[in-house]
DNA sequence: GGAGGAAGGACCC
DNA sequence: GACCAGGGTCCTTCCTTT
């Protein structure tokens, strides 16, 4: 826009005055706040800033931005503070600027398909709310739809009144917050990466059209009568577009004379041709793809290469590197787009080259079809050729988003700025920051964080859901939700996934959307299992009718790599960080290890670390379930400890056979320090039923309850011993955590309990731990490890113990009395999965009360009667210590 | 008050 | 005559628990 238009531009006083800092030119500003040279450590800062265009568009000339509110919003603004008074109402805003009879607005709005997309320049906008408001008067999905719209409405409302309460002096901060996150924003601007966006034009339809190629005059669309996935841009001169139902897209060719030729899609197909683009684009640099028809690619290394070649000359001129380095880009893609289209038989791709993804995005759309654009590389010229823009084309902004801006008269790029003291009264503190970041061109610049190693996407849920007519038949909604679970099962199985938590969708007759998500104690992923969940989650539901139904499994198991290795989940850092502190310990502080090796000489099972250990004082989540489960990944043999290289005689493996012997060398010291790191291995990666395989001597009798750091007694010389890097805790998840099938083998695994002895207000020591007991509490340490401990001695742990459980005592036993409370939110719906508490856990999930428990092993009479006892006081949450544990195996 | 689960919603293709 | 998808991700809010 012309400086000089500015003062027509309406009643916008700061539309009149020179724009606020970040828009002024780079040479203007701060040196922290321009990028490209001085601020960024990664800027080359080169750039001509002019736009390279190889299609059919190209920039428009360039100007001095300075940016207008758009003249359709009676906002008063005042430049200093960036105050604007907003005097329509939200629906006005929404509907105001469309043409058309007012009847037809009131619905067209309502539609995201009524937005334009490439392609639809010039199609009869007005014919098309005329057809959308006439095939949706009366459907339930209008009157649905006008719900919405409703509560965006008053969501709206309840956003501008808080907009206008807000004084000239919390504007004023607002602004200067606002500066704040420009000015950060700016610190993130990053010049030095090319990434490209590569974008299929009307993919399936290209695919369909080449292969029928009679097809290539008519509009087509790919989809059904009920949606539309995608239309060629014949379809789209009518109107036509993807997410468009298919019979009011068929109408509005039919009013236009034409008639829409649909092809059912053919998903297949489309996978093969997206394989193979990506192996073109593969070529060029690293890249990801989420969708079948488009990739994102980084090609800076190309670029560089390539512009070295052309330059031949180190001492190039930065100006020469510069351009050298944007003809690159522009040829590369360009080969990249013509070998996809020789490589597809014709199918053509655009694509956006930008320093970060966002912005090539946008310009991948600039220039469709068939064409590329590559983003200005000054922040001058960035920034005009951004401001301008609705912020629509920005990815993240949707129908809502854009409805709320609008209201505020945020149209553009630039609005965000001019505007940025309602845009942090409107928005969240995160969305704000997003917003003013985007709104500046600054962006990400590094692909999906969520690959692996070999840039598989790890994928956070997998669903499957159905759309059908409507249906209130209970057992025939159960019906379609044992396929949905059978197919999902299948599509998990593919990919070897396991998951905890199901979600069931249900869309009501009226289209209102509902979720309802329930986790489970193990992972599943059998159609059984999985529709057993979903089953109970839908009988709360019913009776109902319902048009559509959905099943997703998220929280999924940690992968499991080839080597059998668990691969730690990023979601579990200081678990991770855990390991690496083992790992440590292994590869350089082997001299060190004795410290985990130093036998108990108390009678109770834990070591007191020597002076100089590097004791891993890390808060240890380990998720016992992951121990719980090797149906998928490896089964049986995988976690039988004996697998994991455990040396005879370890105390690990073995069963007893290692002969007494006194303090243990240093090599010793140094393999059990190996064999704790493998135990912990084995405990995250191992089923626990393989895990107490190995664990089959009965447990011992109790060592003497008042043992002392001393202890040399013969039987303790003579027992194994295992080392366990990390330790006990215990609270009220354990129901979660502890997988049904290992519950019978646990049922001996008092150590927890015994611990909780000390409850009675004694000094006794924790006696010794058998074997089941501490594999018991190597399962409870994993169940959750919120809160840390400093290590401390056997009298201060019990001590601790003490204290943490009677203070859970107390309440324990009228919760376990009672059941979980509802919630008072009309939307929650009790999900029952917590438990209630410990005992009640060991009597639900064994079958046997505390009287069979404590029968169940008489060797540990005398801790299971004391944790019987303590049991009938209710829960057993108790807290532990984070180190490297030996613990005798009596 | 933080953590974490559940639910809803916005958005993307 | 047909008649508003399906499969994801991320964020926010609310609530419970500790």
């Amino acid at each position: 826009m012309e400086a000089s238009s500015m003062a027509d531009d309406g009643p916008i006083a700061e539309a009149q005055v020179m724009p606020p800092e970040p828009w002024r030119p780079a040479a203007e500003l701060p040196a922290s706040m321009v990028s490209g040279g001085s601020s960024s450590s990664t800027s080359t800062g080169r750039g001509t800033g002019v736009a390279k265009h190889i299609g059919s568009k190209s920039l428009p000339a360039a100007s001095t931005w300075v940016g207008a509110a758009n003249p359709q919003h009676n906002i008063s603004g005042n430049s200093d503070t960036g105050h604007s008074s907003v005097n329509h109402t939200a629906s006005e805003n929404a509907h105001d600027a469309a043409p058309g009879t007012s009847a037809a607005h009131s619905t067209a709005h309502l539609y995201v398909f009524t937005a334009e997309k490439g392609g639809m320049a010039g199609c009869d906008k007005e014919l098309q709310q005329q057809v959308i408001y006439e095939l949706s008067q009366g459907s339930k999905h209008l009157q649905h739809a006008q719900k919405q719209d409703a509560k965006l409405d008053q969501r709206i409302q309840q956003m501008l009144t808080t907009v206008q309460n807000a004084t000239e002096a919390q504007r004023i901060t607002l602004n200067r917050q606002g500066d704040a996150m420009a000015e950060a924003a700016e610190t993130r601007r990053d010049w030095s990466r090319w990434c490209c966006v590569v974008d299929m034009d009307m993919f399936f339809a290209a695919v369909e059209i080449r292969d029928q190629p009679c097809l290539a005059e008519l509009p087509v669309a790919v989809g059904g009568m009920g949606m539309i996935s995608t239309a060629n841009y014949v379809a789209r001169r009518y109107g036509v577009r993807s997410a468009m139902p298919g019979f009011i897209a068929q109408e509005l060719c039919r009013r236009q004379g034409v008639e829409l030729k649909f092809v059912r899609p053919d998903y297949r197909k489309y996978q093969s041709e997206a394989q193979v683009i990506r192996e073109v684009i593969g070529s060029f640099g690293p890249y990801e793809s989420h969708t079948s028809d488009e990739a994102r690619v980084d090609i800076t290394d190309r670029v560089r290469d390539r512009a070295a070649k052309r330059l031949n000359d180190d001492s190039s001129s930065e100006e020469a590197i510069r351009e050298a380095e944007i003809e690159a880009a522009a040829s590369l893609v360009a080969e990249m787009r013509a070998q996809i289209k020789e490589k597809t038989r014709g199918l053509t791709a655009s694509a956006g080259i930008a320093p970060n993804f966002t912005l090539a995005k946008m310009a991948a759309d600039e220039n469709k079809p068939d064409g590329q654009m590559l983003v200005p590389r000054t922040r001058e010229a960035l920034l005009e050729w951004l401001g301008k823009k609705s912020l629509r084309k920005l990815g993240g902004v949707g129908k809502v988003t854009e409805r709320m801006l609008q209201s505020l008269g945020v149209e553009t790029f630039s609005d965000v700025w001019r505007r940025r003291a309602d845009v942090i009264l409107a928005f969240t503190q995160l969305r704000s920051e997003w917003l003013i970041e985007r709104s500046l061109g600054v962006a990400p610049n590094n692909l999906d964080l969520h690959e692996d190693d070999e840039g598989v996407v790890r994928r956070k849920s997998i669903s499957n859901e159905r759309t059908f007519r409507d249906q209130g038949d209970t057992e025939a909604l159960f019906q379609i939700l044992k396929e949905l679970s059978k197919e999902l099962s299948d599509d998990m199985a593919k990919e070897s996934l396991a998951g905890k938590t199901v979600t069931v969708k249900l869309k009501r007759n009226t289209f209102e959307v509902v979720t309802r998500a329930q986790s489970t104690k193990r992972w599943i992923s059998s159609p059984e299992d999985i529709y057993e969940v979903a089953k109970e989650i839908l009988a709360k539901e019913c009776p109902c009718t319902l048009r559509l139904l959905g099943v997703r499994v998220s929280a999924f198991k940690n992968a499991i790599d080839a080597t059998g290795s668990a691969a730690l989940d990023a979601k579990q850092p200081k678990l991770a960080k855990f390991f690496e502190v083992q790992k440590g310990q292994e590869e350089g502080e082997k001299a060190n290890a004795s410290m985990t090796t130093t036998r108990s000489t108390t009678g109770t099972s834990r070591s007191s670390s020597p002076p100089g250990m590097p004791t891993p004082m890390v808060d240890c989540d380990v998720d016992v379930d992951e121990a719980c489960d090797g149906k998928k990944h490896g089964g049986d043999q995988g976690c039988d400890v004996s697998d994991l290289g455990l040396r005879e005689g370890s105390g690990i493996a073995g069963s007893g056979d290692r002969p007494g012997s006194g303090e243990p060398d240093a090599a010793e010291e140094g393999q059990a320090a190996e064999d704790a790191r493998r135990m912990a291995i084995a405990a995250k990666v191992s089923p626990l039923s393989s895990f107490f395989k190995n664990a089959q001597q009965p447990p011992p009798p109790p060592a003497p309850q008042s043992g002392t750091n001393t202890s040399t007694s013969a039987e303790h010389q003579a027992q194994d011993h295992w080392t366990i890097p990390c330790f006990v805790i215990e609270e009220d998840d354990g129901e979660e955590a502890l997988p049904a099938q290992s519950t019978n083998e646990v049922q001996q695994g008092v150590a927890v309990s015994s611990a909780a002895t000390g409850s009675s207000g004694t000094s006794t020591p924790t006696p010794a731990l058998g074997r089941h007991s501490v594999a018991s509490q190597l399962m409870l340490a994993a169940t959750s490890t919120k809160q840390q401990r400093p290590r401390s001695s056997t009298a201060g742990v019990d001590a601790s113990l003490r204290g943490q459980t009677a203070s859970l005592a107390s309440s324990s036993a009228a919760k376990a009395a009672s059941p979980r409370r509802r919630s008072r939110s009309p939307r929650r719906k009790p999900t029952g999965g917590k438990p209630r508490d410990i005992a009640e856990f060991w009597r639900g999930a064994t079958g046997m009360g505390s009287t069979a428990r404590t029968s169940s092993s008489s060797s540990t009479s005398t801790s299971s009667t004391s944790a019987s006892a303590a049991l009938e006081g209710g829960d057993r949450r108790t807290l532990a210590w984070y180190e490297p544990v030996v613990v005798d195996l009596c």
